[in-house]
DNA sequence: ATCGATGCAAACGATTTGCAAACGT
DNA sequence: ACGTTTGCAAATCGTTTGCATCGAT
């Protein structure tokens, strides 16, 4: 059973709500305060789709707190993280992108060397085989990490070739 | 066809030698200069085992020309990048680490996160199985990167449990 | 003699941290 | 009131770069 082409931008309007009592329980478990900069960084990068980078997290925060400052930001995230709502991923760029954590589910990525399009996918097969290997070696897998970079139609030049990546800007 | 299990420090003696040829090649081709301090650098590189950082590599050239500075490393290496010869690797610990790239292979790696020992291994069925997602999503791959984070025997505290790292450590 | 290569230190970008002030409980 | 959280700026860390000098061809 392989779920293939789940794309990046699917998560939608639900996941806001659906995620928000985890957080509150997590701060609340945590003895953590909920405070007016937190809440605007947890409802921006909620309502944000796809990986976020945290410059970008700021100025959604600051639409909403403009007093928020950058180093909330990381300080935040790093509370997500904990929490299991958002999930960190280093792609290439040097830079830390964060996602939505969709309860334990896992997934891996494709990403576009041109324009940067990423889109997700999830393989139990490969899923199986990396246990298999793991296990031969004397080792329990924690995690993962499985992204595959290339190149898709539009950066091959296929003409009418789609670029995923406009679409989906499109729909922000 | 699958080989699993080969481990991060086979390479040997052979490499060395083996490799200067493509490097004096590299160099020629591109116009550029054998120096002192290249020399240095690429022969620490080449008798270097596993996965190199370059603070690491920096003192490894240093036992042979001590004025070698730690810019020209970071200069050098990106050119055995180019020519091949390296391939670079980030891990989760935000720094650079560079391995000997054995011509046109390419192989994954398990990580234990306890004892940071890293197994390489190799998998047609997952290699094709990744084409074929790709494919599907109308990607073309280039390269990949795929690392399972674990933990060996001997984190886990198995009674006998070896930590290849250690038998490994004790051949350097 | 040329033009590339070097070392150093300054510049860099991402992330972290010290600290006094501000805020949630 | 108390202890947490914040913003800011300074500190870090890995990496890059400007520049005057040095060295290979």
């Amino acid at each position: 059973m392989e779920s293939i082409g789940r794309e990046a931008f699917v998560g939608g309007k639900q996941t806001e709500d659906t995620l928000k009592e985890p957080w509150r329980t997590y701060l609340r478990r945590k003895g953590l305060k909920t405070t007016l900069q937190r809440e605007a960084i947890v409802d921006a990068f909620l309502e944000s789709q796809g990986h976020v980078g945290l410059e970008d997290l700021l100025s959604r925060a600051r639409e909403k707190n403009p007093g928020v400052g950058l180093a909330t930001v990381y300080r935040t995230v790093k509370l997500l993280e904990e929490a299991g709502i958002a999930a960190s991923r280093q792609f290439g760029s040097g830079q830390t992108l964060y996602e939505i954590a969709v309860d334990g589910e896992h997934h891996d990525h494709i990403i576009c060397k041109d324009c940067g399009y990423i889109v997700e996918f999830e393989n139990d097969e490969i899923e199986a085989l990396q246990e298999r290997i793991a296990k031969r070696q004397g080792f329990v897998i924690v995690n993962h990490r499985h992204e595959l970079f290339g190149l898709c139609e539009k950066a091959r030049g296929i003409q009418g070739g789609a670029c995923p990546a406009e679409r989906a800007r499109s729909e922000g």
